[in-house]
DNA sequence: TTCTCATATGAATATTTGTTCATATGTAGT
DNA sequence: ACTACATATGAACAAATATTCATATGAGAA
């Protein structure tokens, strides 16, 4: 039944709950991490948020691969897997070096290797 | 949800390039990971893919805070941050404690908090 | 019981996103 | 120049998703 009232929000917004240990929040509201920092952070969990992503970066763990040889391995398209590499190459999570007609495709660095098997780890263990 | 056309694969999934080292991926082929398995660690990280549960997993690597608290510390609607809890629970992200009316959530293990860590470490390097 | 309030949740909506299709770009060879 | 082919990319469509709104549930107090 409580409906919070929109001006309230602009005047207040944390007027619709009561039970808030305000000492708390004041505590830690300048330790938490800023909205740009979490969008920033949310983008590199998001890049790695999708199984075709996952399945590439699991098999550059284990090889370089042109793109073609992704697209075989995984039985996806070469556009999809394109597509794909755009985004792990926008969040520095894969690099690559052109030979010829071929690029290569490799994981950025073993910071990437050690954020995916701690993933990994997780889901094994849960 | 994933690939091409349904026939061409069921004819022969690799028919579109031409370049495709052969031995490589028949070396590689059995040590990719399962789509099961990377849908399940895509669901992982896709869970941390988003700005508002990156503050929420934030917020709780500093203190156990109750639902209200993470409202007014994040300044996000009660129903939104329940939502959010929710899914971050699905993912065993978090877990929580009930005392009276109250809900207390806190992350669920040091797993998570080195998940995070490392995530966050990555996007300070770059 | 009834009231209050902290939390959870279903439905609806708006935004995001992954794939396909078609096409463009870049490189090597003729 | 032209052809072949590996890769990249824009547009469009379908599926997924985060928030809001309204309401339900659960727990303590009167």
């Amino acid at each position: 039944m409580e409906v919070k009232n929109p001006k309230d929000i602009e005047q207040n917004p944390v007027c619709e709950v009561q039970c808030v240990h305000t000492d708390l929040i004041s505590a830690c509201i300048n330790q938490i991490i800023t909205s740009d920092q979490a969008t920033h952070l949310a983008e590199l969990f998001k890049t790695l948020g999708d199984s075709t992503r996952i399945r590439i970066v699991d098999a550059l763990a284990k090889a370089e691969f042109c793109v073609c040889d992704l697209a075989a391995l995984l039985n996806v398209s070469q556009s999809a897997i394109s597509h794909q590499l755009r985004v792990l190459r926008n969040s520095s999570l894969v690099k690559y070096r052109r030979e010829g007609k071929m690029v290569y495709y490799s994981l950025d660095d073993d910071h990437v290797l050690r954020l995916y098997s701690q993933g990994l780890e997780h889901v094994n263990e849960k």
